[in-house]
DNA sequence: TGTATAAAAATTGTATTCAGTTTGTTTTTT
DNA sequence: AAAAAACAAACTGAATACAATTTTTATACA
């Protein structure tokens, strides 16, 4: 299991020395730099995260490096066993058919409150989003094509109004987005290319039922493009040991 | 703010001084003590926790205490503000008509689940629970009553087999179990006496559409019942001050 | 007496220290 | 040379110590 070096983080801003007071913002700091590198493929779920590095990287004590861990782990964005300290989650298949379908679920209660507060600016900033993303995709920004997919769903969310459900997708779709940089076919990368699209026409019409409906088409969809076969790793170990 | 005493808590089993290794479960410990209190309302909302006192409770340091507490936190069972320390959570009737939405949205997500899995002998446990529901609010047991009900549901979820649905869910019947303790009316005690019975008729008969529909008139039913004006506070307050 | 100010106590935030576990390396034994 | 044992290093777990903040109490002053 490979660790992190410093260059896998976004910059963390070496000791600007707190300005004003000694208010530590730094355990968010931290998770918000682990976050960010797991999003964007920089960490590869299993990496191990020591807590001595994050030490000298940002120049606090262990007690706020655990803080920040912690709070990852109750992301399930990392993963803390005892005695063996925090890795970067790889979710199992299994874990991401549950994952998927309980994310069905938070959308489908998502969208009527959604499209229920739903104005013309609000529906401006989705297609602004759908119009980012698309520019992503265009550019071959993978990293941010996949960020910015979430970002839609995450905007619909706060349209809605619900900081619980809010809250709930929030993790979902962090989780998804690892998954997909994780399970993603090859090939198959070019796919929901315009469905957020079909979305935001179908939330601007206030039809709930078939809204509710796309969007679970849409999930579906994603979650079928992925490359879920549960052996995938005996396959793998198989075939590098050259006993395929 | 009142402070919090000891008996409050269930018995902290004092110091049976950890038969074999130093592993602490002590925070866990502390997390259900804290957990029970609070769901039998024997510490109400707004009480201050400090760190300290259960450090002489369960003699630990504070380092196993505010794990703890932080663990509360995350679950929304207490606040935690910077430089404040932890009180138990007191709930807004708006962040209570959030919850319950949030509510309504992930048990129609679980009913499809649960009744695909839903074996008769299943089945039956769950109607197990609903007569010890019944047996507790014939005797009187108004917080075992609360606590029954919530566990009907969390049945229900374990039975959906989503890990990840089950956690949220657990999340929301705490709080609305808090909740309830908090705003119910008085007189409006005896309420939703057999619906549960009904949820599992029509579960047997495999009806999702028909289940998912009874589910949301029953927590509607329940949210129905609360004292949710969110005047109550300056109310109280001006009665209090004898300007009524 | 009431209010403003200052000192003290209590409480939380963070760093450091010590203890226990795991992991990797070297040494010993066969 | 291979396996086992012993040692060393690295890391996590938890308690203690120190610093900063908040709350309470005491004091001074109008």
């Amino acid at each position: 299991m490979n660790a992190f070096s410093e260059s896998m983080l976004d910059s963390p801003s070496h000791a600007p020395v707190l300005t004003k007071r000694g208010l530590s913002d730094v355990d968010k700091k931290i998770y918000d730099s682990v976050f960010n590198a797991v999003m964007n493929q920089r960490l590869p779920p299993g990496t191990k995260l020591t807590e001595a590095h994050f030490c000298e990287l940002f120049n606090v004590s262990r007690t706020i490096v655990r803080k920040a861990l912690q709070r990852l782990a109750y992301d399930h964005i990392v993963v803390i066993k005892p005695n063996h300290g925090a890795t970067v989650a790889s979710p199992t298949p299994q874990e991401t058919r549950e994952i998927f379908t309980a994310r069905r679920g938070v959308e489908a209660a998502i969208m009527p409150l959604a499209i229920a507060r739903a104005s013309k600016a609000q529906i401006a900033v989705l297609r602004k989003l759908a119009k980012d993303e698309h520019a992503a995709f265009e550019s071959g920004d993978r990293a941010n094509w996949i960020s910015l997919g979430g970002a839609f769903h995450i905007a619909l969310a706060e349209l809605a109004g619900n900081t619980v459900l809010q809250r709930f997708l929030n993790e979902l779709v962090s989780r998804c987005s690892l998954i997909i940089a994780l399970y993603e076919l090859p090939g198959n990368v070019a796919c929901s290319h315009d469905e957020h699209d079909r979305l935001i026409d179908v939330i601007a019409s206030k039809d709930v039922a078939q809204a509710v409906m796309i969007m679970e088409q849409h999930l579906l969809a994603i979650e079928g493009k992925l490359n879920l076969n549960d052996e995938k790793e005996k396959i793998n170990l198989a075939e590098i040991l050259g006993l395929a």
